[in-house]
DNA sequence: TATGAATGAGAATTCATTCAT
DNA sequence: GATGAATGAATTCTCATTCAT
């Protein structure tokens, strides 16, 4: 039995929550151990007894982080039967999700731009998952004579993508007050995106 | 007069050429000196004899990067007439100029995942003029009884987010060879977006 | 129990003495951070583990050595009673103090050179106490009538001066080994200076 | 002929003047060639064709700025007759020199403090020329029995000592604005210190 | 487990000096 | 003589990691 196993102490649970946001705040160059040491309260060795080094620690916060929001939006789906439903769930969920964990989208942003070469395998796997939910209700949707023929990555990314820049983008956003805008709340950003992609993938029925 | 005559900027611009390279690959902390050094086949002192040091360094790189993009993307929409097709030229040449310069989604993915902190402000402006072109247009067609009312917010990170993720996922989506996988061209891709986005936006007008 | 039993600030202290007189050989710029590890034999990140950097290091150092050589100054003339005994115990003490500290005359003759722009507050005050114990002595002789009245600074630095400069000068003197040189010790120096102030300071009552 | 001989044009003396100053406000390694640029206007490879590098830079500030002290000193002593005189003249000239020079005592004290190990050869013998000095119109003295039998170095070092202490003091006495502080001008200074050593290095001829 | 101290391998930056024009 | 651009050898400081207790 490795002490870095199973039932996460408060320690160790200290440690990866304080970890997993400075990853997301500064990227895994730009976290340093000692900082961590600070924010945590926690001696530095006690962070190596716990996590054998920092790419462990980043391992095993990423694949808790990405388990923990891929598993809730996948039931979710599921719960609906509809594929304008589903689209809404999915969306709504990941939404929600995100906000909950506001490291996931700083995170993913991140890996994916670093081409996920420190993305752990499982992580990766549950953002494939994602995309299996998301590519089952299109095509059930093109089935089913609702949804136009679009290869799942599009309106994929079209969600994710959004969903990320526009919660990672908030505190950039807040710092411009021009008068003239008009900040959307995540709720009708997400409400938007909905109405968007229900109307944008659905079949254009009209024969004109 | 050897081939590679010096004139004034040669060196001070292949350090930012490739400095912005490794900005968009590694990140601002991951990305060290001496390695910059050696791509560029530059001495490190000249480096900072042309940039005073690596912050300074960044700032250019960025702001030099995004007024290159940002540019040719309002000049382009400019071009158009109609809101349908100045919505399309803006992502078609938004998605151009991304793939011309493979920098910029990384760069702009971790930036802002880290709140654009370090962000310059002639950049944080370029990204501005792109919103305020996508916001424009979206007025024009909404005037024009073309488009539903929407912040502009929502169709800009659909198409800013989408395509950024879309892009810079490339090499992680290569590295899965599933047989049944079937990733789209940026072409494909890139169509799909503005076939989802104009019917996505347009007027309900049926049913009336 | 090894001999070098680890005491709480063993390496510490190590540093600080070696640092105080690498700074008075060579400087605040000359002393060089690889050359202070070897001297030591304690590893470099270790000196900045105690010591935040050579700023912090050396203000440190100052702060140390000057409480330690203008305490038992003015603890010593506070022993004497009469003003010539107390003169006389001050450039005395302070002469040993120098002698004791050779570091000390160094950095305060650089410090003094450059300004005093990095010398410490309360360094830059242990000397002000030093200034302020030969003013009451002198003050005390002059209300007993036994002082002409001086301006305090000229004696102060009369004793200073020449006993920094005596002492540091040393090896240059050595250098020059002509013949007919005949060098005093410190101690004839010292009483040579006693003798001249005393009289050189005395109320010229003959003649009266 | 080399390039760095003689007539000191324009470009040359602007170099060693201005960095005869930096040497006094940071010391040899405190100043930097490109500060030395910037302040003199001059560029970087101009001052290495004028002067071979930063060690000869060095010499050459030296050996000129002692000359130009040690030589009217010594003349202005000559000029007198009685030993009070001369004791008298030889203080104030230096006060003077120093005054108008003022880089030389932060130098001379900064090359003492550090051993005199960079001092041109003709710079020590300038001030040994002082010594000198001082020493023969004591030893006239003493023969003609107006003063004690002293070592030349005392009187010497209080001489030079508490003027250079005294100069170069300034800037950080001006930051202490004790209400009580009375700071005497060079004058006041320069009497007091003549006045002191006039009597303290006389003869006690009262047979009490 | 917890902790203060230590450490080696970097990494950013500086600086005297030189070169080509 | 003057100048902008280079350069190699330092030099300061950082950081992940380990050790001893």
């Amino acid at each position: 039995m490795k002490p870095n196993t199973r039932k996460p102490n408060a320690t160790a649970l200290k440690i990866q929550l304080c970890a997993t946001e400075m990853f997301a705040e500064k990227g895994y160059e730009g976290t340093i151990m000692d900082e961590l040491t600070e924010r945590t309260g926690v001696n530095k060795a006690s962070i190596y007894y716990h996590f054998r080094d920092k790419a462990t620690l980043y391992e095993h916060c990423l694949t808790q982080l990405f388990a923990s929001v891929a598993a809730p939006v996948a039931d979710a789906v599921d719960q609906a039967s509809t594929p304008h439903e589903k689209l809404a769930i999915f969306i709504q969920s990941f939404a929600e999700q995100a906000r909950e964990k506001p490291a996931m989208p700083s995170i993913l942003m991140r890996e994916i731009a670093s081409g996920g070469q420190h993305m752990p395998d499982t992580a990766r796997q549950q953002m494939q998952r994602l995309l299996s939910t998301l590519k089952n209700l299109l095509n059930q949707g093109q089935q089913e004579g609702i949804f136009e023929s679009f290869n799942a990555l599009t309106p994929h990314f079209m969600v994710i993508g959004s969903l990320c820049f526009f919660l990672t983008s908030q505190p950039m956003r807040d710092c411009i007050d021009s008068p003239e805008k008009v900040d959307p709340e995540l709720n009708e950003f997400t409400h938007q995106l909905i109405r968007i992609l229900q109307s944008g993938l659905a079949k254009t029925t009209k024969g004109a």
